[in-house]
DNA sequence: TTCAATAATAGTAATCATTATCAATTTTAT
DNA sequence: ATAAAATTGATAATGATTACTATTATTGAA
């Protein structure tokens, strides 16, 4: 993997931008300091440093695959309503690859949670 | 939601292949018994099925939706190299629900747990 | 530093799953 | 039996993501 202008502004726009973005939310982030950005380039980069586990992609929260910076094993929850994505500590769900292994037997190489609810902040 | 012989026959399929169909695997299916249903229907029937509850949409195991005909709380383990997706018992992540609103004070009217690994069948 | 090999980019076309549209058919309640 | 409402099949449209390609940037060796 070279180095790229492009691939360094898009890593320091998500580690800025800790709210779960999507490819799009970063194009348009990332235009603003790059502004002949490609919107494939976006995509192409987030892909490779997920590749490399220097971020992580999260799926199953919409239709759309947000990236996270936070490479700290923890969940995530999704606002049904405003389709926020906030963290969710680890504690809250320790050693599931344990519990699995210990009930069938399975090895797992991740284990992903998502809670998806209502966030105090629209519950008004 | 009225009657309609297509929409029984898409939901005795899913219940006699709890393989956790896309809906593409259910098209082809159901195209054994009725060879001339549409894809768009079932599409439009695999989701008023999940809206009234009586299957569920799984998210987030590949790029594709699968369906679950088994309505009874449990999580799901993808093997990455077939595939194929089991069903993972309850009793590996009980009361997250209770876990995550202790922990955060966050609601959730669901929680999903996704294991990733390399199925038993697969390891050899 | 120069230069050829390799990798990355911008721009855009293509893909693929899913949804929307709509005229024709089926279901349902009267 | 029949009119209103729901459903269907066929296909077009959508939207996220990936593939393609000519051009540009990076790299390591001479």
């Amino acid at each position: 993997m070279n180095y790229s202008k492009q691939r360094e502004i898009i890593l320091k726009t998500l580690r800025e931008n800790p709210i779960h973005p999507t490819a799009d939310m970063l194009f348009a982030l990332v235009r603003n300091e790059l502004p002949n950005v490609s919107l494939a380039t976006v995509y192409r980069n987030l892909n490779q440093l997920a590749e490399q586990g220097i971020i992580r992609k999260i799926s199953a929260l919409d239709d759309k695959v947000h990236f996270d910076h936070n490479l700290e094993s923890h969940y995530h929850f999704i606002c049904i309503k405003c389709k926020k994505v906030y963290d969710v500590p680890y504690d809250v769900a320790p050693d599931l690859a344990k519990a699995l292994r210990e009930h069938t037997g399975l090895e797992a190489l991740a284990a992903d949670v998502l809670f998806k609810g209502i966030c105090n902040h629209c519950k008004h």
